[in-house]
DNA sequence: CATAGCTACTTTGCAATGTCAAGTAGTGAT
DNA sequence: ATCACTACTTGACATTGCAAAGTAGCTATG
């Protein structure tokens, strides 16, 4: 991404939203929000974000193996996460109003 | 502030518009972004910020004593600010509406 | 006069997080 | 046999926000 500091912060909300629409697993994140938008967003930079996730307990893990290449470790969102997720979203609409008032857009 | 992950990235931005709308000093800015909505903001997190701004050229400084403490540092935003805040603008723009799209906003 | 409180800027140490680069591994096609 | 795609991992790195403490000048309160 061009302006990685923008992306701090937001990332990790972005995923788990992304993995509370359904089990699914990081590759099909990244291309997941490779559509959305967030193109040139490298595996280095997803994955540890999903380790992050599972160690705060905000997703649940489950590995298969695929069709194509290695096994998959299949996510899908908790009890926790759900939680932390909506709070997340409240963070997120606040700050985005603010800075949206500040830089007059 | 409880969401410091969501301010990195964007603290920088909203700094450089305050000081776009006019000559003003650091401590001044923190009470113009507070009544933004950005409580909480320490002077420890705005004070680098500004010097950040400053090394990078975006802003110049000017001293002046004030009628109420210790000496006051104005500042203004320079060619290179401005240039440096419209391209700020779009790529918050665009992470917004990403993000906003992913988290069903 | 001393203390507190406000204005105003600085510095240090720290933690969180995104990025780049490289590596490991399985599968199928040329 | 090499390449390309899928799929996950790891390590070193830079940026940046934050808390806490310090420096310093001024004003008002007692």
């Amino acid at each position: 991404m061009e302006d990685t500091q923008l992306m701090k912060g937001i990332l990790e909300g972005c995923v788990l939203a992304v993995i509370s629409k359904g089990e699914t697993y990081g590759y099909e994140i990244l291309q997941e929000l490779s559509e959305y938008g967030f193109q040139d967003l490298g595996e280095g930079t997803m994955y540890p974000v999903i380790t992050r996730l599972e160690k705060k307990g905000y997703i649940l893990c489950r590995k298969e193996k695929s069709p194509l290449g290695p096994i998959r470790k299949y996510y899908v969102i908790s009890e926790n996460g759900i939680v932390y997720l909506n709070a997340f979203k409240e963070s997120y609409k606040r700050i985005a109003e603010v800075a949206s008032a500040i830089l007059d857009l």
